[in-house]
DNA sequence: CTATTTTTGTATCGATTACTACAAAATAAA
DNA sequence: TTTATTTTGTAGTAATCGATACAAAAATAG
């Protein structure tokens, strides 16, 4: 192929940005803070990504929701998927401090782009829906084994396991105190037992 | 007291602009946005608010605020203010499609203000936590006089009930659906019983 | 009435917004 | 080496951002 070679890496480039996003949101993040944190020059941002900020803000939330699928991949591959799900809420008392600030992007953005962005609302809401059916999947499982004991109907232990990570997405801004939080997690995964 | 007498209701505009500002959030709403709404020209707009959008937002910030002291003051003269904070939590199921989009705005401001302004994420996450509080008075009292049978910690049980109102106010995006809603309120609320 | 004070509407400010135009740079193919 | 093709960096676009300057308007006080 001709012409002059890309000096950057696209997939670090969306890393990049969907860290800015990430933390101060859709809105607030301007050109400006994409281009110093990137590298690039508007040049070749605009070259890249044809749809301008919102494009790549785009491949950011859906390179965040490969990570989603991927965790899904190793659900599927569980004999105990619940436990995992168990484990992935405990993991988040051992975080640090800037990432329980910067929550759930996804719920951040869910938050943010209602009577903003309907695009990206819906596109946000559906990779939710997404979370909680695994939820509710793997919670039918555990109660068909024998792991899980509460017999609710798993479609709404699954809204209820969401409804749990969306809150714990601010509850973690309010206490970033991972005694705190893994006091809350247990409790609130004792539900699902 | 001499001069032009004013021809705008001070809490009506912060009303009109609290109503914006929880629709759209804090950067998103545009200063013509609350102009538009309000129907100020900006010379009235800047003489009535000195501190410009930041304290009308701030303004608008404390008047919901006094919304939420005002039902603290009901539970303070309630008999059972755990029964009280359950019927809240149901009139939610109750609410029309506009009001679960919305959310909470403190909710949305702590999530929105998170590494943009540090100053507004300490007010409204002030705000959160007194919630939290008048969560948990209302919980030990009920404990106390047998309403409670679950004798989990009442921060413990505080912190869960602002944890699930955080994340209903998402869940709420992705079902603005009473009858759903109203499952999964009733099946949150059972813990606390 | 006149003088004083405050609010209001308009016109506008510089700064920042997202985004483009375009030529130089850098490669591969002919 | 020449030509074709693509990326890159820079300069600049119109539009919007939040915020001001200021005079006309509208009241009260004397």
């Amino acid at each position: 192929m001709k012409g002059r070679p890309v000096t950057f890496d696209n997939e670090e480039v969306i890393l990049k940005a969907q860290k800015v996003f990430w933390e101060k949101g859709y809105t607030a993040t301007s050109l400006a803070d994409l281009l110093t944190t990137t590298g690039m020059g508007s040049g070749s941002f605009y070259n890249t990504f044809k749809g301008g900020k919102k494009e790549l803000f785009r491949k950011a939330i859906q390179q965040r929701r490969e990570a989603f699928t991927q965790f899904k991949a190793e659900l599927n591959k569980s004999e105990s998927p619940i436990d995992l799900i168990k484990d992935f809420f405990r993991s988040i008392a051992a975080a640090d401090k800037q990432t329980h600030l910067q929550g759930c992007l996804i719920s951040n953005t869910v938050t943010e782009m209602t009577f903003v962005d309907l695009d990206l609302e819906n596109e946000t809401i559906a990779i939710l829906k997404d979370v909680e059916k695994m939820f509710a999947a793997a919670i039918e499982k555990g109660q068909q084994d024998g792991r899980i004991r509460n017999q609710t109907d798993p479609v709404i232990l699954g809204r209820y396991l969401v409804t749990f990570w969306n809150g714990l997405n601010v509850t973690r801004r309010m206490y970033p105190d991972n005694k705190i939080l893994q006091k809350q997690i247990e409790m609130q995964l004792d539900i699902i037992s």
